[in-house]
RNA sequence: UCCUCGAUAGCUCAAUUGGUAGAGCGAGCGGCUGUUAACCGCUAGGUUGUAGGUUCGAGUCCUACUCGAGGAGCCA
């Protein structure tokens, strides 16, 4: 017999109809009057179904004993409608199978709440939780949110590489990567000779995709990356991860204005068919995580950004008379308790700040006519703070140069990418969001550890 | 990397001024029950993160380390 799905169950069996489920015990409970109540989940969705096994069942007496909490079963039976409150039907177990016994004095996941920090040290086990379960089913569901957005408006999805031999962009400290004998170098004590070593020149793992996605901007049009990327730094936060997924659109003839217009009309796409596509999880995220992630996410897919310039900002921050710990004045970055002040308290939602001073961003922001400040703009939302950092690029090979080596950079370095502004150059766009951090807004969870299947952070790459 | 806090039973946490460890949940067993965070009773389960030190005596005080959490920086 062919498995039906407890989702498609759920939804769609009616009484009487003879079906199979598989899955994995969460609960039994047995009532010494003859028959045992199991709650079944594989997956497919939050709710559990809730099988009733009849002492008259096969091997009843032999087997019960073994369906406990985290158990494999195949259950063949009849569906029928419940009697209980909290369901629609049940499944009537007519016979049914054990696949894999879970020692109850050892299976970790007890049926209570745990610690989402004790969840981590056993990721392997965790996604059998509701809470990861839906995380997982809604990160699922994000990514193909963000293919069907650019696919829908004729991006080309590029495969960025994820090794690289460019120390792009300053972007932070990058994970060498190397075939050479490090065990043997140390003992021998000499000076590295990267010639030997595999690509021949010191490499790394990427940490974006931005300047190779625009070679394609500037030859196939629209395009997008959606790839991991990788930052060494010791960074010991609830928003940073070593290894994260990042979304990467890079758009020939957009300017600012038509990148802000694209950033936000993405960000409320893709929380607007979370919203629509898993509302069984998100009514959980809203009863267990936070009760306010509905009304939050909401209001992002019902109401324009806000967007406001650097230097309004400034103002606005400092017109408030709020006591921050650090002071702000124009030309400093703003620290993370002035981005919550404007998205969380000001404003109170999302935000998208423009227009920042050049000497506090990277070399490939397009520069404006004022001479202080870049077409630059980052998108703030509650509780995350930055989602989204942007850019017209700087398409003027001049200036583009000029900046490099402001940075102290060497523009030799990158001939392949001062080559677009050299031959056919076209003002261009793009921007770049953080996938965990799309996630940490959608479901309310606090640490960005658990908005990823198996996070990477300093001194922990388990599993 | 910096600041603050923490590490005690499988999990979540207690343990006065230093006097050799308790509860709830979970688990096992028994009872009860168309149950659904089930309920009632009994039982088992601990070199108190690691390594040193002070003391007659350390879960408790001191030092170092490891790991974790929150915040900061960096950013996405």
């Amino acid at each position: 017999m062919i498995r039906t799905k407890i989702k498609s169950a759920l939804s769609a069996s009616q009484s009487g109809e003879t079906i199979k489920v598989c899955g994995w015990v969460r609960t039994r409970r047995d009532s010494k009057s003859g028959f045992s109540f199991v709650e079944l989940n594989d997956g497919s969705c939050m709710a559990n179904l809730q099988v009733v096994i009849d002492q008259s069942v096969p091997d009843y007496e032999a087997m019960i004993k073994d369906v406990t909490t985290g158990a494999s079963v195949a259950i063949n039976g009849k569906v029928h409608e419940s009697p209980g409150k909290n369901q629609r039907i049940e499944l009537h177990a007519e016979s049914f199978h054990v696949y894999g016994t879970a020692d109850p004095e050892t299976y970790p996941l007890q049926k209570k709440r745990h610690s989402f920090e004790f969840l981590r040290e056993i990721a392997h086990l965790r996604p059998r939780t509701n809470t990861f379960g839906a995380i997982t089913r809604v990160r699922n569901e994000a990514a193909t949110s963000i293919h069907r957005f650019f696919q829908s408006r004729g991006f080309v999805y590029i495969q960025t590489p994820i090794i690289t031999t460019s120390d792009c962009e300053g972007a932070g400290e990058m994970f060498q990567v190397t075939t050479l004998d490090l065990k043997r170098l140390a003992q021998v004590q000499t000076e590295i000779d990267f010639s030997q070593d595999f690509f021949g020149k010191p490499a790394s793992l990427t940490v974006s995709g931005q300047l190779e996605a625009e070679i394609f901007a500037t030859s196939i049009g629209e395009c997008y990356t959606f790839g991991p990327t990788f930052r060494a730094e010791n960074s010991n936060t609830s928003r940073h991860l070593a290894e994260f997924w990042m979304v990467e659109p890079e758009m020939p003839f957009y300017d600012l204005e038509d990148n802000m217009a694209l950033a936000e009309s993405f960000v409320r796409t893709v929380v607007g068919d979370v919203l629509e596509n898993c509302s069984e999880d998100m009514e959980f995220f809203n009863k267990r995580i936070d009760k306010t992630t509905l009304e939050t996410l909401r209001n992002i897919t019902d109401n324009e950004f806000i967007r406001i310039s650097y230097t309004e900002a400034i103002k606005i921050i400092k017109a408030s008379g709020k006591k921050f710990d650090f002071p702000i004045e124009w030309g400093s970055d703003m620290q993370s308790e002035h981005e919550r002040f404007l998205t969380e308290e000001h404003f109170k939602q999302p935000v998208i700040v423009y227009g920042y001073p050049r000497t506090i961003k990277p070399f490939y922001m397009r520069c404006n006519d004022d001479g202080k400040t870049v077409c630059a703009m980052d998108v703030l939302v509650p509780g995350v703070g930055e989602i989204i950092g942007g850019s017209q690029r700087e398409e003027r090979y001049d200036v583009l140069v000029d900046r490099m080596k402001e940075g102290g950079l060497n523009p030799d370095e990158y001939w392949w990418y001062t080559d677009l502004r050299k031959y056919g150059t076209v003002p261009h766009s793009g921007f770049g969001l953080g996938f965990e951090r799309l996630i940490q807004l959608i479901t309310s969870m606090t640490n960005i550890r658990d908005c990823i299947p198996f996070p990477r952070t300093p001194k922990n790459a388990e599993f």
